[in-house]
DNA sequence: TCTTATCCTG
DNA sequence: CAGGATAAGA
């Protein structure tokens, strides 16, 4: 504190990455009407409110401003579990919409006067080009990955700069009135997920050495060449030594191989038609996806079927002892070392390694699917449990639902008992409609429910949340969703996960206003004297508040957000953009919109230990 | 009208 | 962190 910010001014050496010394940083983002629009809003909001208790003369356009597209609907499209994407996805799914002709406008040039839009235009290319480039400058260790990256990166700029060419200058006039939101919408950031192909491809048992890389096979066709083979071995490999499941594994992995060799000749062909690599290619990743996560489910649930209907006929006609027929085959995912890491020594401001990788996933799926079954089908052989749960529940909560008192809650291990701290964090969101016969789905709210999960959220499930802000400032419901698959969700605690990702969003943003001001109050006169490491005091206030325990290793990433969003409050406030009514908004603006500085989650936050080893 | 997202207050 | 007010997209 007694020091400010030093940390963040430390190397004031602006780095090789950010020559790009002049954009003008806001400009285009604060067209005059807006601000004219402010004033008036805001005059009208301070007449009619200055009387009374005050209608909270609000900042105008404030509140749901940056609020974009319907992030929710859209991605229903992905919304099952088994999302899409890529490595790259998060830099660039922007572009995959279809018009291109819109996507370089960035939201704010409503300017129907804009005389000059193709100026700003550029500018815009060049702030995305430039973002780009730093991001990936940045994080230069990251593997492969970041080679496909550039790859697409340069079709990309390419491919944008002929169109921007192309476009010239008709196009002035007749979009530019369009609402910025609909520009905005081919924008649309669709992130999410994680390759199935690649939990597949580590899903072998030696997980550690596994072929990191490959994961990426869907974005260029070489790299999918690379990978075929490999699978094949490691998948090969697996069936020589399957002995109980070798039937069910063959044909799991048959369909596997199948789904990559589509791939392949998708990609081929996709190569050869050069035509819009980037539509083919989500196209394909979904198709695949889909049919994968198929073949996948109902090879799973054809294998656990048969096991236990073996276990079963073993049971009754006694035979040699068969005690665990399906065999805990890929239990340590994690080799217990560390699925929670340490912040790395404060040293290395620019860690190599990367993030986790994101392996083993489909175990989850597997196992979960698996005890699934298995509870479902042995029924009787938990009743015991489900009546020891269920009077748990009674004690924790007084009004429990007397129905579906016979569902077992196999979630016993997901959740941990003690976390039913339910003062104060699920029961009372009831109290206000007591009456409200519209409780359709309110059986659950209390407790487990039959499917086993339970509706209210922890703050185990909280902890988790903040975790997963450092890889995701602006996740939409069915992300979120799909990372807290232990939880039934209604109306209300979706509310509630996505309101505590906006207070997430809230403090983020105060802090970086905070540092802002800090360092222009010492002196720094460029944004590109702004450097945030991981042992900046502003990261080390994130971190202990979202990151407390430092269950997790921060993901790499991580700084250079932070970073970019402290150069972005920075400037504004550098350029006095501060005093004018929803300055923040802006920026908010951008890093919504523009929020390809979201990361993915690690699919480690999707098992369903996770949960407790946050408890520590 | 429903959603999403912010701001503000407690 | 939750609730309410509020704004704006769809």
């Amino acid at each position: 504190m007694s020091s400010g910010l030093p940390p963040i001014l430390a190397a004031a050496q602006p780095t090789a990455n950010f020559n790009f010394s002049g954009f003008p940083p806001f400009g285009y983002l604060f067209p005059s009407q807006i601000q004219a629009g402010n004033s008036n809003g805001s005059s009208q909001n301070s007449s009619s409110g200055r009387g009374f208790k005050v209608k909270r003369h609000r900042q105008r356009v404030d509140a749901g401003e940056p609020r974009n597209t319907y992030q929710g609907t859209t991605s229903t499209s992905t919304s099952s579990n088994t999302s899409t994407s890529s490595a790259t996805s998060t830099s660039f799914s922007k572009k995959t919409s279809p018009s291109t002709p819109e996507e370089m406008e960035l939201p704010t040039t409503t300017t129907s006067t804009s005389s000059s839009s193709i100026e700003q235009e550029n500018l815009n290319h060049h702030l995305l080009d430039e973002e780009n480039e730093e991001i990936e400058a940045m994080k230069v260790e990251n593997d492969v990955a970041q080679e496909e990256q550039d790859e697409i990166d340069a079709e990309y700029n390419s491919t944008h700069k002929e169109e921007l060419d192309e476009m010239g200058e008709e196009r002035t006039s007749p979009d530019s009135n369009s609402s910025s939101a609909s520009k905005r919408k081919s924008f649309l950031p669709q992130k999410i997920g994680e390759e199935l192909g690649i939990d597949f491809g580590e899903e072998t048992e030696q997980i550690n050495v596994s072929v990191g890389g490959n994961t990426t096979d869907d974005t260029t066709e070489e790299s999918t060449d690379d990978v075929e083979p490999k699978d094949l071995s490691a998948l090969q490999a697996q069936l020589q030594n399957g002995n109980h499941l070798a039937d069910q594994q063959r044909r799991f992995y048959a369909a596997f191989i199948e789904q990559q060799k589509k791939q392949l000749m998708a990609a081929q062909m996709m190569q050869a038609s050069k035509i819009n690599i980037e539509n083919l290619l989500s196209a394909l990743r979904g198709e695949v996806m889909n049919t994968f996560a198929k073949n996948m489910e109902k090879v799973v649930k054809d294998w656990i079927a048969e096991e236990v209907s073996k276990q079963e006929t073993s049971v009754v006609a006694p035979q040699v002892p068969q005690p665990p027929p399906p065999p805990p085959p890929f239990h340590h995912i994690f080799p217990a070392a560390n699925p929670l890491f340490h912040m790395v020594p404060p040293h290395h401001p620019m860690p190599g390694g990367g993030i986790f990788p994101p392996n083993f996933n489909a175990f989850n799926a597997f196992n979960a699917l698996r005890r699934n079954l298995q509870d479902a089908d042995s029924s009787d052989v938990k009743r015991k449990r489900a009546k020891l749960d269920i009077k748990k529940e009674e004690i924790t909560s007084s009004r429990a639902s007397p129905l579906s008192p016979s569902a077992s809650p196999p979630l016993g291990r997901f959740f941990p008992a003690p976390t039913m701290v339910g003062h104060h964090y699920g029961g009372m969101n009831f109290g206000d409609r007591e009456d409200s016969p519209t409780n359709s789905d309110e059986l659950s709210d209390c407790g487990y429910e039959g499917n086993g999960s339970s509706s209210m959220l922890t703050p185990m499930h909280l902890r988790k949340a903040k975790l997963m802000f450092f890889y995701t400032r602006y996740p939409n419901s069915n992300l979120l969703k799909s990372y807290f698959p232990d939880i039934r969700f209604n109306k209300n605690n979706t509310a509630q996960l996505v309101k505590w990702f906006s207070n997430f969003r809230e403090f983020y943003y105060i802090q970086m206003e905070k540092f802002a001001r800090q360092a222009l109050a010492e002196g720094i006169t460029d944004r590109s004297e702004i450097f945030v490491s991981k042992d900046s005091e502003l990261f080390k206030v994130l971190n202990t508040h979202y990151n407390r325990n430092n269950h997790i290793k921060a993901p790499d990433r991580l700084v250079l957000v932070v970073q970019e969003t402290l150069r972005e409050f920075y400037d504004a406030i550098k350029q006095g953009k501060d005093v004018e009514p929803s300055w923040k908004k802006t920026i908010y603006k951008k890093f919504q919109i523009i929020n390809r500085l979201d990361d993915q989650i690690p699919d480690f936050f999707k098992e369903p230990n996770f949960l407790e080893r946050l408890e520590t």
